[in-house]
DNA sequence: GACTCTATCTCGGTA
DNA sequence: TACCGAGGTAGAGTC
């Protein structure tokens, strides 16, 4: 990673056009050639920018930055304060836990949670306007669509709604109801559904996650 | 501005929890507070961050990043490499050009673009859910209510029925038909448009522009 | 301060 | 590769 302090302004052309007067500012060149501009307040992401992958030309006076895509962005340098290079090597990444595909992963395991009698048809049923997250049939053979969200509002229970009415056009499927899980349900979703006829449950994710590791303790003794 | 080069792993509890295993890494406080951990690839988004406002504390093992919304990060330090402070000053800030403004002004100038006849009411015509973009009749003297959008996605033809809704209850206005106007209309919200019987048009924005840019040159030779 | 909407969104997944 | 949905979305504007 090379960082640089230096005295620039820059023009970039692509998706916008930008521009940024003189200032002293951080230029960061990561090791796959992502190229970052930072100020020094008023905002975590960087005032411009180029991606991965382009082509860095290094002239005096300025560095050219072009992608394939017909962008390009130019660094006018005045002075550089600060030039210096560092090998980071390889980085293991970002671990993360409790976002939505584990709770989905949690609940097309064990759809009976939501309610006794639930048995998934499958995960990521497709839909011409896109795919619903889990589509199950319940104790009455009845079509159950569920959307699951981390966080249930209004907007997700309007994306079940629109599933519902594509998912009833399908004679095979017809009637089809729906249930919308998430660990916390917003009020004002949970009226929306209300309205809609769709159930709102929410999840209680972490035990989940509890009885998840003791069934795996059942088998695997550690 | 502060740059520290360092081997640590990372902790990062709030929204989600997270872990970073210990790697070499390089760690930006801006002046605000604002941190920021980045690898030297695979992303031009930090590994962890935490905006300001929050409060750092500095051990010698371990810093320490809190905020008021109950979310923390804890970076272990292993080993400094390196460890540079700037003092950037202010900086002027990005001058934009080319959003979804522009692209409102352009077919408010021009509506015919989109449809032949097609005459301009007002922009930004009031409704009790919020603005229409803008309002025209067409050449049948029908009210015309038209959404733009620079991405045209389903949540947009949504918004556009809603309106519809609204606005074919004022009687002076009624009927009231629809076009939603993107630079790129996705699948899902031609599908949704079709469904609700709203036109769903793409518009060329660079051809926009250079028709603008060339009526200016009829008036005023550069 | 809360709410809404845009974004050079970024990023990961999948067809 | 292109498309689609999620995001610790972030950030700007409005009420």
């Amino acid at each position: 990673m090379r960082l640089v302090i230096a005295r620039c302004s820059v023009d970039y052309s692509g998706r916008l056009t930008a521009h940024l007067p003189e200032a002293t500012r951080l230029i960061m060149v990561k090791a796959d050639g992502t190229l970052a501009i930072h100020s020094d307040g008023n905002a975590s992401k960087p005032l411009n920018w180029m991606v991965a992958p382009n082509v860095l030309e290094i002239h005096d006076d300025r560095w050219l930055v072009t992608n394939g895509k017909g962008e390009h962005l130019t660094i006018w340098i005045h002075e550089i304060l600060a030039d210096v290079t560092h090998d980071l090597g390889n980085d293991p990444g970002l671990e993360k836990d409790g976002v939505e595909a584990h709770l989905q992963e949690l609940l097309a395991a064990k759809p009976w949670v939501l309610e006794e009698g639930l048995t998934l048809i499958r995960r990521e049923y497709p839909t011409d306007i896109g795919p619903v997250d889990l589509l199950c049939v319940d104790s009455a053979r009845q079509t159950v669509a569920i959307e699951i969200k981390r966080r249930g509002d209004i907007d997700g229970v309007e994306q079940l709604a629109r599933y519902l009415e594509r998912l009833d056009n399908d004679s095979r499927l017809a009637p089809v109801r729906g249930i919308f899980a998430a660990q916390v349900i917003a009020p004002q979703a949970r009226v929306m559904a209300g309205a809609r006829g769709i159930e709102a449950i929410e999840v209680d994710y972490d035990g989940l996650v509890e009885a998840e590791d003791a069934e795996l303790r059942l088998f695997d003794i550690r």
